[in-house]
DNA sequence: CCGTCTCTTTTGACCGGATCAAGAAAAGCG
DNA sequence: CGCTTTTCTTGATCCGGTCAAAAGAGACGG
């Protein structure tokens, strides 16, 4: 996979580096991580690399397009290595884990708002709220009924 | 105002108070107002009002289901008293302003993902990204392309 | 293969948004 | 009016993330 991302770090015109092979592997292995995870984990191919390091790489793959961040809301950003396809993600209240799900209906449905306002809309996040299937269990005798 | 509010604040098992008056009216005249305009805005009621005091009448109200929170990606979070609806939110990329938008379909389309995972979903949270009339404008030459 | 330049990483301080905890004040009720 | 409970205030604290300067490593030319 190394060689993978050396050429598409050239490709995108950054420099291959031991900080960002170890960010990106790390990112294949947890396909959506938050920094802290990450530094943790790239520590293992990487000893010494630190929190800052691993933003400024994270930030550099952002820019160039090699990764994406998500932020859901009251959770530290996760960044992903799926760009381009228009896919949306499904998190747990309980236990903050994400799955990624295709649009409901193919291509991008909910990309046309009913009224854009006059604005040029070139993104729609999608998030979807819930329980997963363990912690549905877990939880089964306290569910909040929300919405 | 005042009167719908103090029985709202009744009706949901909530004391009235001068602060909650302050930031409920500050939220009908700002419908997505941060923590930090609530704060200077109610003082205008409340000269005394503190950042904290506000962020715990927030929460209050949030808890209540008087009011929604809302964290779009890299912002401080906004809040609006328009509860209930399934609506969606467009945020200006450029200066940050946000309008309520309905849901494409009507109903809720979005609230069913293709592949749920097991997942019980409660809330599809929609946030479209792009460019207001204004911004469109002021930044016409240098557009970023993006997705 | 080495020197040089530029980009990255590292180190450290710093910032904003938000939360937590304890005491003072006010709302609600009899 | 006085009591009880909720709420506000005050202050400290936490966390994720950013900013800036100096050391280090990658890439290109000789």
């Amino acid at each position: 996979m190394d060689t993978t991302w050396t050429t598409r770090l050239r490709d995108s015109g950054l420099r291959v580096t031991r900080p960002r092979l170890a960010v990106l592997d790390v990112l294949g292995a947890h396909p959506h991580a938050d920094a802290d995870t990450i530094v943790t984990a790239a520590r293992a191919a990487h000893p010494t690399l630190s929190p800052q390091s691993v933003y400024g790489v994270l930030q550099a793959l952002v820019t160039a397009g090699l990764a994406r961040r998500v932020e859901p809301a009251g959770a530290p950003a996760l960044f992903e290595l799926r760009v381009g396809d228009n896919h949306h993600h499904l998190v747990c209240r309980a236990c903050g884990v994400v799955v990624d799900v295709d649009c409901a209906v193919g291509y991008t449905p909910c990309l046309t708002p009913s009224d854009a306002s006059g604005f040029v809309v070139d993104e729609a996040e999608v998030v979807f709220w819930g329980f997963c299937a363990d912690c549905r269990a877990d939880t089964a005798e306290s569910a909040p009924a929300q919405g």
